[in-house]
DNA sequence: TTCAAAGTTGACAAAAATAGTCTGCTATGA
DNA sequence: TCATAGCAGACTATTTTTGTCAACTTTGAA
């Protein structure tokens, strides 16, 4: 199990986001460059995440993308949720296999469990708490060096 | 994010071995019927969790499968670790791009925690856990029917 | 007004992972 | 001794992931 680079790179570049969040938007090309994902892939990745409503754009020269809601209001399940696609575990629908009758099913009620755990907590952290994170990584750092 | 075939198949699997264990051994063939899963694929499956110490074969006629301890020592974690490996969210190793610079990664400590939170679950659960839970839920649906 | 920066869209494709199949083999209990 | 059942590993097909690219649209700024 493990998470593709369309959510890792997209929680990277809506991180960036974050960071800048109150300034000027920032363009495709700087994300990319300041995280070192590939321009063209990252546009589709915002397009995603513009369709769901989580990044606005602004065209024309100096353009680019802003979080449309600040940071604290933006979870980074909101981010995988988008990128990553809800958390399917397994199909429940074809009514063929032995799978599809859900009362017997022995690993339906596992999955659940797998599903909402990492759903917690995904859910539970924000951009603006990543940020906060980030920050104090910083000064610790700082400190460490004497500085 | 989603669990492939291999955990899914093999949970279902070692499940039977469970709701099965104390009695003979049961063969790939008869484990395939009952959760409807290809005989060479599970073949697959059950070497890999032979390797791993969590199963162990019986050759010869009548031969066949059994858990090498009991439901209640096997978690859902042994298994998934085994068939889909532990769960690599990141590289971590790359020192070329900028992620590798850990004590400044603001993603790191994410990938972290919805890793320990998985592994949190699916370590704390055991085959017994999933036998239990089954018979109940076979009771319960009894009782509804009013038998 | 014009131009260049920047977003938008959708097609395309390489690469990797997943899922599944098959063949020939070995071991062993009945 | 032979049918049953596991063992090993090559092989293939399919799907998903991970990008790349080109043509187009919008719009702020000079
Ligand atoms: S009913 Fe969907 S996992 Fe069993
Ligand atoms: S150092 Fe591995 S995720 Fe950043």
């Amino acid at each position: 199990m493990k998470l593709s680079t369309r959510g890792r790179y997209g929680v990277k570049a809506m991180f960036e986001l974050a960071l800048n969040y109150g300034s000027e938007p920032l363009s495709i090309k700087t994300i990319s460059e300041k995280q070192n994902i590939s321009e063209y892939y990252l546009e589709q990745l915002f397009g995603s995440l513009r369709k769901a409503g989580l990044v606005k754009s602004i065209r024309g020269a100096q353009g680019g993308y802003v979080l449309s809601r600040p940071p604290s209001e933006i979870t980074v399940g909101d981010i995988l949720d988008v990128l990553e696609g809800p958390i399917e575990i397994s199909e429940c629908i074809d009514d063929e296999d032995n799978c599809s009758r859900i009362e017997y099913c022995a690993t339906r009620l596992l999955w659940i469990k797998i599903r909402d755990s990492v759903n917690q907590v995904t859910h539970s952290i924000t951009l603006e708490d990543m940020v906060n994170d980030y920050k104090s990584m910083n000064i610790i750092t700082s400190i460490k060096r004497g500085e």
